[in-house]
Order: C-alpha cells, then structure tokens, then sequence
DNA sequence: CGAAAATATGACGAATCAATGACAGATCAC
DNA sequence: GTGATCTGTCATTGATTCGTCATATTTTCG
C-alpha cells in the first residue's frame, strides 16, 4: 500500500488532492506547514512526498533540502508558478519532479508511480505474503497485521509460513508436526495449542478465527 | 561526463535541443527515428534519453516500451502535446518525466540532473547503503553513524556488510558463520558476541537496537 | 436431549535462547 | 619484542518459550 504525505497550507487544495490520491489507492499522510511534515515524516515516513513552494514558515525549498538531508524518498513539487528559474530551484534543492497547479489527478498519479517505479529499483522489496490485513515476510521473520507488527516465536511463525505456504488447504495435525517440528513424533494436541497462541496474536477476535480456520476432524488451513 | 541520445524528427528542433544541451555539458547523440535512436542506443549507450513522441515509424510510445524491456535508462519524453493522457500514458509506458514544447532548455537541464541524480541512487558509484543514520560503504570500507565515522575490526565489518548486503532479510547464526567466518564450523554463541560488541558501535542505545535486531529463534537481521 | 469426540484454553515447570562480562591466546603495529 | 587490539570460548544471568496436562467448550450424532 503506498503512501504519500501531502504538505500544503491550502486547506482546499490539500483535501482535494487528499482525497483524489486516496481513490488513486493511496495512504495519505497531511501537513499544513514544513515543520509539521518534517515532523510527521521523521515518525512515520511515507513513501513519496507532495509539497507545495509557497508555506508560511520555512519555504518549500528549504523542506525539500532538509528531506533530502535524512532520506532517499521520491518529491514532487506542486507550485501555481511555472516560471523556468523555481522549477531549475527546486530540481536542483533536490526535487524529483515539478507539476503546476491546478493538475489533473491523473497525471499527478502517472507521475507518482513513475518515480516509485525508479525508486523501488533501489532497493528490491522482501517478498510479502499477503491475507487480507495479515502480511508474512518469511524472509524478513516479519509478519504484521493490520500494518503493525506482532512478535512471534519461532514455532509460531515456522507453523504459520507452512499454512501460509498451503494456503487454502488443509494440513493434518501430523503433517504439521512432521513439517515444523523436525521429528514427526509428539503428541497431536501440541499443534493445538500453539494455533491457539497464534490465534491470540494474528487473528482481531481470536476466538472466531477469520484466516487461521479449524476444519474439524482433518486440521487446520490459512484462509485467504 | 554525462551523455544524451535525443530522438526527434523535426531537424530544426532537433539540432536546437543539442546545442543547448551541448552547452550544458552533455555529450549528445542524435537521432531522427525511434529505429535509428534504438540501434544507436544498443551500440554506444547514452546515460538518458530525450525522446519525441510523433515519429515517423516506430512511434514515441512503443520506442519507450522498447528502451524499457532492455534497460534502465531514464527517459524524458518532449512532446508538443500537453493533454493528460497523453502524458499519463507516455509515464505508463515507462518514461520517467514528460516535458511540453517549447522547453526551456535550462529547466530541462535540471530535470535530466535530477533523474540522473535519482539513477544514480539506484545504482551508486561508490556503493552506499543507507539504514537512516547509519550509512556503510563496503568498497571504502567505511561506516559512518550520524555522519561521525565508526571504527570497525575486520571481523565486525564483514558482519555487517553481510548483513547489509541482505537488508531486511533474517540472517541465521548458522548462515553467518558460513559467510562471514570461511569456515562453516564454530560456536553460533560466536555470533552473539560480535553482534553485542558492533551494537556497541552502531546503535545509538545498544539496549534496543534499532538497526541490527534480533529476531528470535531465527537469528539476526539488519532493519531497513 | 445427552453422551462422546474433537477442539480450545489456562497454568506451570523444564528447556531454550540471547545478552554480557571476563579471559586467554592470536594478531597487528610500531 | 612489546603493547595494544582483536578474536574466540566460556559461564552466568534473566527472560522467553516449549511441551504437557488438566480442564473448559464446542460440535457431532445417536
């Protein structure tokens, strides 16, 4: 899910572009002023930046040299003035792109993924699986639901990547135990009880599981 | 010294464009056709393309297409037509930004800088990873934190270049020993160690580590 | 309905795991 | 050669996790 933080003291403007990026699919992340929007990326940094030239406090300019300072991301400069000298000046304070206002949404959109596009040639993302608002990066030893992320123990997250690897199909007790405990001996009721502390951990109500599903008499699967 | 292949039909214009651009520095290679642009650009490769959308032949859209599928290379599209979907569909193809005749060259210039800037990220000259503050360049074989430079033994360093050149993946004990020590033998609590003693330098709050975490049962991982 | 089977859950001691400080041998720089 | 630094091993400590069991709860089916 992309994200954009939008930093304009525009009230109007800013809603509107708000709300067009997010039907464009994006999370929209809102400042009014350069401080805010340094501020709120520093906490929570959103993938690609929208700024606009003119803020009350420090400019534009400045904020894009200052983002540039602490990170790589990807800006795009929205401004009313289109004279040659502020588009070489932001550019050249390290601007990725420049786009005069008012602009069409769906350009703005284009624009966007052509950068992330370059940007994520960078740095090769680790290969997510994903079920609904539950997200496994067996690499990464991540997984994260509803974005935050949770802590898992090794069995935890080994028997969750072996239903994660099935998804949608069932896996026996004994399958399970073969798999994710290395001997397949032990007692079938051991799988139980690590489901149900994974249940505590990935699922919103635990108790009426909505991804890790019991199928009675057969096993358990990972819903998609 | 940075190079452009232009492509565009209109000698005038053409020619026009390479002078500017010979003025600011650029070595241009020019071409009057996407077909002549192509072979030019698969014998002697420019670093970015500025490409016409209206050719005679191949047109702008499908040459993009075609530089895409066999590279990298940042295209700037220069087009007379300014309407939407022209532009959103010339990104889509994979250019990378979109200027409207008549240009101005100087702008133009400090938007092939920036994409050029942004390329170059993707693929440094002296090779940098970047963790927020903490930034490693193994070719120097220099690490910096905030800025200030950090002093690693040899030991501590291949550590974590093997652990940056994996960013965001769970390296396990095992797997470190074999990469970092030749020999696959060795106590795994050996990786213990040196983590602890490169956290000391590393990690502004060694206690918490924000950059070289543990992941529990599974081994060790260098966040992002 | 009521019994039986299957599954869920809470609790607890044993086992495992990671962090760290200490230390001796190895290596390096001078 | 000597002192400083680095490396690998070990033991200790505190925290987490594991597997087992006993006890609920749910589902199935006679």
């Amino acid at each position: 899910m992309p994200t954009v933080l939008v930093i304009e003291d525009d009230d109007r403007i800013r809603l509107s572009l708000a709300l067009a990026l997010e039907d464009e699919g994006y999370t929209v992340h809102e400042a009014s002023t350069a401080e805010e929007g340094l501020i709120n990326q520093r906490k929570d940094p959103a993938d690609t930046v929208l700024v606009d030239l003119m803020l009350p406090g420090i400019d534009g300019f400045e904020c894009i040299r200052e983002l540039r300072r602490t990170g790589e991301v990807p800006i795009v400069v929205i401004s009313a003035r289109s004279d040659t000298h502020d588009i070489v000046a932001a550019l050249e304070a390290g601007a990725d792109d420049y786009v005069v206002k008012p602009v069409a949404v769906k350009e703005l959109s284009a624009r966007l993924r052509a950068l992330r596009r370059r940007a994520r040639a960078a740095a090769p993302a680790v290969p997510t699986l994903i079920f609904g608002d539950l997200e496994i990066r067996p690499e990464a030893g991540e997984v994260t639901v509803h974005g935050r992320p949770v802590a898992l123990t090794r069995t935890e997250f080994r028997l969750l990547c072996e239903l994660a690897d099935h998804a949608g199909r069932v896996l026996s007790r004994q399958q399970l135990l073969e798999r994710v405990w290395d001997y397949g001996a032990g007692d079938e009721r051991l799988v139980d009880v690590h489901v149900g502390r994974l249940r505590q951990k990935i699922e919103d109500n635990p108790a009426s599981p909505e991804h890790l599903v019991t199928v009675r008499g057969l096993g358990y699967k990972l819903q998609r």
